[in-house]
DNA sequence: AAACATAACTAACAAACGTTAGTTTAAATA
DNA sequence: TATTTAAACTAACGTTTGTTAGTTATGTTT
C-alpha cells in the first residue's frame, strides 16, 4: 500500500488513524494535521470523509470476493481450500492492517455503499460456509457444528489486523502455514 | 443485567447503542431518546458520557480478572484452565454482550481509567499465555507457538459477543462445551 | 400540611464538527 | 513569457456536540 497520488496518502493516513480511534472519532482535522496541511486542503482530494471511509472498505471487500472466487473455482479438496483461505486473509491483512480495522469496526458507518458492503459480507461467508459443508460431507473435516467451525476460524482470521503488525516476531512468511495448523488441526478428521 | 436503578437503565440503554454504533457515534441525545427522555435528564444520574463507558468496560473487566484469578488458583491441569475460560467468556458474555462490544472496541476511548484498563488486559493475557506454556511444557498441549496459540484461542473469545446474541440455535449450555471441542482438539496432544 | 426526594423539563452555552467559497503559491506546460 | 494545473491557504457557514443552570411535576416522608 504505497500512496501513488495524494488521495492515496490521505487514503492511507486516514485509515492509520481509524485504526487507533475508530472512523466517527477522527475529524477531518485530524486527517489534515497528520499530514501537515489544514482540513480545507483535504477537499482538493476527495469529495467527503464519507468517500475515505467507503474507499477503504469497499476496495478491501472486494479483494476478499475476488480471492474467493479464485478458490471456489479452484478444484481442490476442502482443507486446501481452507488453507488458502488462511493464505488469503494473512495476505490480504499483512499489505494493509489498518484498513482491516475499518473493515472490522467501521462498516457500520458506511452510508450510501453499505448495502454493497454487506452483500459481499453475506456472499463471502455463505462460500465460507459452503466449503465447510463440503468438508464434512466428504469426511475431511470432523463433523461439529458448521457454524461453530465458521465463527471460530472467521474470528481469528478477522482479528488478524490487530496482531500482524506488533509481532515481527511471527514472522509472515511461516504465519500463514503456522496459523493453518492451530487453526485447521482441531478441525481436520 | 437487569437495572436495578435508573443509572443502571441508562448504562444499558447506552450499551445497546454502543455496540451498534461505537461510542463516539451515539450522542446523549441519542441515548436519551432511547429512554423516552431528554439528554439534560441523563445528568440527574450520572456526571458525564465518559462515566457510563468506564462503567460499562471496568466492570467487565474486573469479572475477567476476578474469573481468571480463580482459575489461576485452582489445581486443575492446563486443558481444563483452558476449559474454565472458554466457560468464563462464555458465560460474562451471554449476560452482557452490548457491554463486550465496548470492551472490545472502545476501551481506547477511555480517560482516566485507560491505564487501569490496559493493565487489567495486560495481566489476563500474561496468565492466559502462562497457561498455555505451561501446557506445552507438562507435555499436555502441542508445541506450537505461545503467541499463536493465545492470539488464535483470544480472537475466537472475544468475537463471542458479536455471535452469542444472533445465535439461539447455538444453545448456550453447549455452545461452551462445543466451542472448547473446535477451540482446543487443535492444540491438545 | 409542610418538607423532601426523585426525575423529568426548557433553555442555553462554548466548543468542535464537516464542509464550502474564494484566494494564493509554486511548479509544469505551452 | 504566458498559461495552466496542482495543492495549499484563510475565513466562514450552519449544525451538532457534551454539558450546565435553573425550573417544574409527582409522589413520599415527616
Amino acid at each position: 500500500m504505497k500512496p501513488e497520488t495524494r488521495k492515496d496518502e490521505i487514503i492511507i493516513t486516514a485509515a492509520r488513524l481509524f485504526k487507533e480511534k475508530g472512523y466517527s472519532a477522527v475529524t477531518m482535522r485530524d486527517i489534515a494535521k497528520a499530514m501537515g496541511i489544514k482540513a480545507a486542503s483535504l477537499y482538493n482530494h476527495i469529495n467527503s470523509k464519507q468517500e475515505i471511509l467507503s474507499n477503504i472498505i469497499i476496495t478491501l471487500a472486494e479483494e476478499f470476493t475476488k480471492g474467493m472466487k479464485i478458490i471456489m473455482n479452484s478444484n481442490n479438496n476442502s482443507i486446501d481450500d481452507l488453507k488458502n483461505i488462511v493464505d488469503l486473509h494473512v495476505k490480504i491483512t499483512t499489505n494493509n492492517a489498518f484498513g482491516m480495522a475499518s473493515l472490522n469496526n467501521d462498516w457500520m458507518h458506511l452510508e450510501d455503499k453499505l448495502e454493497y458492503y454487506l452483500e459481499l459480507r453475506k456472499n463471502y461467508e455463505n462460500n465460507f460456509r459452503q466449503i465447510i459443508e463440503l468438508g464434512i460431507k466428504n469426511n475431511e473435516l470432523v463433523s461439529a457444528d458448521t457454524n461453530l467451525i465458521l465463527f471460530s476460524v472467521l474470528s481469528t482470521l478477522r482479528s488478524l489486523y490487530i496482531w500482524i503488525p506488533n509481532k515481527e516476531d511471527l514472522q509472515n512468511t511461516n504465519l500463514a502455514s503456522n496459523l493453518s495448523k492451530v487453526l485447521l488441526n482441531g478441525i481436520i478428521k
